[in-house]
DNA sequence: TACATGACTATCC
DNA sequence: GGGATAGCCATGT
């Protein structure tokens, strides 16, 4: 059973565009909470995997965080990596490079 | 209804 | 700078 909350997290993943990501707090800031922790439950959650980029949202310290498909966190790597996003180990290089935030894409 | 858990974040040592 | 502890909201049992 999918909530009012899971929706709007899974809404805004969408909005992530190719080659960039955000945080578990960028999400909560967007939809107006301060509950990251359940922002987290609800992308783990996500029933529309490779639809919607959940792998585009990580940890706000620029590290990968989790994930639930494939081989897991290395598998989320993986994605990043084809998408160009630069990562060492487990967390990104350019983190604040590309590093996107709900209503940039308006800024050109 | 109450308790425990989680794809996190911030603070303290 | 790195590791450990507490706080946080929503969900599931």
């Amino acid at each position: 059973m999918a909530t009012a909350f899971q929706i709007s997290v899974w809404r805004a993943m969408e909005l992530i565009p190719r080659g960039k990501v955000t945080s578990y707090g960028a999400i909560a800031h967007y939809l107006g909470t301060k509950a990251v922790r359940a922002v987290g439950s609800a992308v783990g959650k996500n029933p529309y995997a490779p639809e919607v980029p959940c792998h585009r949202v990580i940890r706000g310290d620029g590290k990968i965080g989790n994930y639930s498909g494939g081989e897991g966190t290395p598998t989320k790597i993986k994605l990043l990596t084809q998408e160009g996003i630069g990562i060492e180990g487990d967390k990104i290089v350019d983190f604040q490079k590309v590093f996107w935030q709900f209503g940039s894409e308006i800024k050109l």
